[in-house]
DNA sequence: TTGAAAGCGCTAACAA
DNA sequence: TTGTTAGCGCTTTCAA
């Protein structure tokens, strides 16, 4: 481990440490071609890796960012938004310093202190589900929200547009000819902000349908697929004229429950019942049996940008600091025409 | 930003720097009582946070670990792996570096360039899946191999012990009174290691309960649920005397798609057949109706194992150098005693 | 075109 | 019990 240093370069170069700071950082304008090429076969000459503790400490520039979040590494959910983060890290040349902290104060307090200590250029602060979060103190300006919002403001942030995607999903539902299509919705004290805002999406598609919303149709659920498949059933089971053809479901995980609760009553989706979902959730959307049509959230977009605006390399929003990503809705097997004798 | 430095605390306590240096790191041994209580309070007062990258030059360790891996972060397979890694680098001190490397060496190499450059003072190399790798060049004496084994040796490593695992699973369903237990493999050209130690541990199992291993019950199918359904059905059509009446499946994708073709059948789990799965993955082996008994991947001891090891607070391995960690059985509600007619 | 020297913020000998 | 000083490895004026 007894590291080269670049006075080691310098003297198998024969040239002063300056020199060679200056030919390895590509700063060659008034240095003589050979003595840079004599510089560089040096360099590799005896293996020489800078030492960016050192060059951090000089520059004041560490090419590092804290990325801080509740559980996003070690929840099987937001994973992408880690590999969007991390390419776009990697496309500026910076390191990233990853700390979960599971939601805790006192562990976010000490992950905040670690982090600055380390001179991070860039810092994010991100959160498993979209929600708004009271900001930490202690927090760099400048710190980018990733699927959070700072309840106080004054944080650039990013979260999916989650009443967007609500809509996309409604009305891949109406184009495919239904007008009995039911939301359910998860079933808590305090819903997250994406329940609310993807039931707003759903009334907006119907009332540019024309479709009277029923709210017997606006179910609720524990946010599983026995959840779903409790709650998807009690709308099964309405009589014919009130049944819903379509069901678009809060996430996922419900929309598995819910082909359970149809398949248990002898129907087939898409033929008898259409189902979209939301998430696009790996191993669960598309292993359904027929794969599963749902909204995808952008984790891997949001996380790139998060980490662009963090580093500068992109323009925060302007007037509104929070910046809504678009849920694409990703087309599989489950949406057909609503059954003709409905 | 404009950071506060330790001689502002100095300066505001009215002492020198190393007075203040020795305090705020512990070092009060021969520090008046009075004096340390003064320059805490000034460092509270002025808000200082130590510089760790002045730190780290100076002495030469920096507290940080590099944790790279092939996809370890962005699949929802492995987080709990960094979970604990993230948990004993905490418990020690220690900030962790993370990059995903897709597996490409080149961006294998440069991230191993980086990371030593930022003089990190542990190493992790991590797989998504147990396999065994060609070690990079350039990787630092005692990184540790995590979920996966340096083909030459020469480096500690950690990998589930997929054997046992197996050994547990099918010993599940021998104590549950099954004699035709089938082993759903993966197909694949060059399958994975813990194809070919799951089987072994079957074939343990069914020696040491007097059970003569029928090639017909060793099927195989592709690692998902589709694959999963298609290998049972074959299994389940089968007749009567030699259809299996346990089934071990490679995994609990391949478990999920079990349960499908049983349910096409007309077969209820766990009272015509019973199922083991493995992985005990989130949102899938719980999920199921009803859930699924499976091996649980200890995922999070090895990212812990792992990190303590790098760390050298926990003794590597005498003579072989990797350490099998067990694979905990997860009962559920998958299995019951065989059919009385079978 | 190149080198000498200072200094980033900290810790650790050594001196007082 | 506390302060002075050197130096970790690098970059960056400034001078030659």
């Amino acid at each position: 481990m007894a590291r080269v240093r670049i006075s080691d370069v310098a003297t198998a170069a024969g040239v002063s440490t300056a020199t060679v700071s200056l030919v390895l950082n590509d700063r060659v304008e008034r240095i003589s071609p050979a003595t840079a090429a004599r510089v560089r076969q040096a360099a590799a000459a005896v293996g020489y890796t800078p030492n960016t503790v050192a060059r951090g400490l000089r520059t004041q520039r560490t090419h590092t960012l804290g990325l801080i979040s509740d559980t996003i590494a070690t929840t099987p959910f937001a994973g992408r938004m880690l590999a969007g983060a991390q390419d776009a890290a990697r496309e500026h040349g910076y390191l990233v310093f990853l700390v979960d902290t599971d939601a805790d104060p006192k562990v976010e307090e000490k992950a905040i202190r670690a982090l600055v200590g380390q001179q991070v250029d860039a810092m994010i602060y991100a959160a498993m589900w979209h929600r708004v979060v009271e900001a930490p103190a202690g927090l760099p300006t400048g710190t980018v929200f990733l699927d959070c919002r700072p309840s106080g403001g004054g944080f650039p942030a990013v979260v999916p547009d989650d009443r967007q995607g609500g809509v996309a999903a409604v009305r891949e539902l109406v184009a495919a000819g239904h007008r009995r299509i039911a939301y359910v919705d998860v079933a808590e004290d305090e819903p997250p902000v994406a329940s609310g805002l993807r039931h707003q999406g759903y009334l907006e598609v119907l009332a540019e349908a024309g479709i009277t919303p029923d709210p017997a149709l606006h179910a609720r659920g524990e946010t599983s697929a026995a959840g779903g498949c409790a709650a998807v059933g009690r709308l099964l089971d309405l009589p014919a004229d009130r049944r819903p053809t379509g069901i678009f479901c809060f996430n996922d995980r419900m929309a598995a429950g819910a082909y359970v609760a149809a398949h248990r009553r002898g129907m087939d989706v898409p033929r008898d019942v259409s189902i979209v979902g939301y998430d696009d959730q790996q191993l669960v959307a598309g292993e359904q049996d027929p794969p599963l049509t749902t909204v995808a959230l952008p984790h891997y977009e949001m996380g790139r940008w998060a980490t662009e605006v963090a580093l500068g390399v992109r323009e925060p929003p302007r007037e509104d600091s929070t910046h809504l990503m678009p849920c694409p809705i990703v087309r599989r097997d489950s949406v057909g025409p609503p059954p003709t004798a409905a």
